[in-house]
DNA sequence: AACAAATTGTTTGATATCAACCTATTTGTT
DNA sequence: AACAAATAGGTTGATATCAAACAATTTGTT
C-alpha cells in the first residue's frame, strides 16, 4: 500500500526554484561523496584545501591562507591546529617578521596529498559523470559568471 | 608600489577545478546577498526555508519539515525554537498522534513571509542579472543533472 | 492482552565557522 | 628616537549543524 516511497508528497514551495537551495543541496551532495572518496583519511574539504594551497605556495602566512581559502583567521588557527597534530603541516616561526608563522607541508602532508589526487580526480569525475564534457564547461562558465572572484 | 591589490598572487592550485569549490564560493556569496536581502528581518535560508515549507504544508511534523529541508531533526528543534521564540510558528500537540506536533504559521508568520518573498525575488534576479533567460535555464537543468532529488 | 520494535521530539556532546577582542610585533609619522 | 597605527596569530564566545542517546508514545507481533 505504497507507504515505502511516499515520504516525499511533502510541498517545497518556492525553494527548488532558488538558486541558494539548489547549491545547497549541491554542496551537500558533493560533501558527502567527498569524505567516502577520500575514505579513511579523515579528510574534510576544508582540511583538503589548505594542504593544496600550503603546498602550492609553501611558506606562506596564516592570514594570507585564510584569504585563499576564505576562512575566517581565527578558523584558520583550528585547521591548522588539525593538520599540525597529525603531522601533516608545520609552522616555522616567521624568518623576516616574527608575528607570522610560514607554513609548509611534511613530508608526510605531501606524501598524503599526493595519494589523495586521484582520489579526489575520482571524486571530481564521479560528480560531473552525467554531463558531457561540453555540458562540463558551461556549468563551470556560469557558475563563474555568477560568482566571480576566482 | 603595488602594494595595495597584489594580495592575491596566491596560487590555489587545483581548487578553482573542484566543482565543491566554486559551489562553496557560490554558496558564500548567495548567503551574504540574503542577508542583506533580508534586511532587518534577522532571517537567514534555515529559517526562511522552514518557513516557506510549513506554509506550504500546514500540520506537517517536525520530522517531515526536517526531511524537506535537509536538515538534522535535532537542528529542526533549534530552528524552531528560534522561530517560536520569534511567535512566526507555533507547535501544536498532533491530534492523532501524541508524540508528534503539528507545526503551523501564526499570522505574525504568514505576514513576514509575505513581506519576505518580494524581497527574495529581488535576492533572485540580483543573483542571476548576469545570466540572460536561457543561460539560467541553463544551469538550473545542469545542476539539476548533477544533484537530483527535487 | 502483552510486549518488542519503531517513531517523535528532545537533550547532550562534538565540530566548523565567524566575530570581537587580545598581545606581540612591525611599520609609519613626526 | 619615540610613539601611534597597522598587522599576525591566537583566545573566547556565539551560532549552526550533525550524531548519539533518551523518554514518551505508537505500532506490530504473538
Amino acid at each position: 500500500m505504497a507507504k515505502k516511497t511516499d515520504s516525499q508528497q511533502i510541498d517545497l514551495g518556492l525553494l527548488p526554484t532558488l538558486l541558494g537551495y539548489r547549491l545547497r543541496l549541491a554542496q551537500l551532495a558533493v560533501f558527502a561523496d567527498f569524505v567516502v572518496s577520500t575514505g579513511s583519511a579523515q579528510m574534510t574539504p576544508s582540511l583538503f584545501g589548505a594542504l593544496v594551497v600550503i603546498e602550492a605556495n609553501p611558506g606562506l602566512k596564516q592570514t594570507d591562507l585564510a584569504r585563499a581559502v576564505r576562512l575566517d583567521r581565527s578558523t584558520v588557527v583550528s585547521v591548522l591546529d588539525t593538520l599540525e597534530k597529525r603531522q601533516l603541516v608545520i609552522r616555522k616561526r616567521g624568518l623576516t617578521d616574527r608575528r607570522s608563522n610560514a607554513l609548509e607541508l611534511t613530508a608526510t602532508g605531501k606524501q598524503l596529498l599526493a595519494e589523495l589526487l586521484p582520489r579526489i580526480e575520482d571524486h571530481e569525475q564521479r560528480l560531473v559523470q552525467n554531463l558531457s564534457a561540453s555540458e562540463q564547461t558551461t556549468l563551470a562558465q556560469l557558475l563563474g559568471k555568477i560568482f566571480p572572484a576566482d
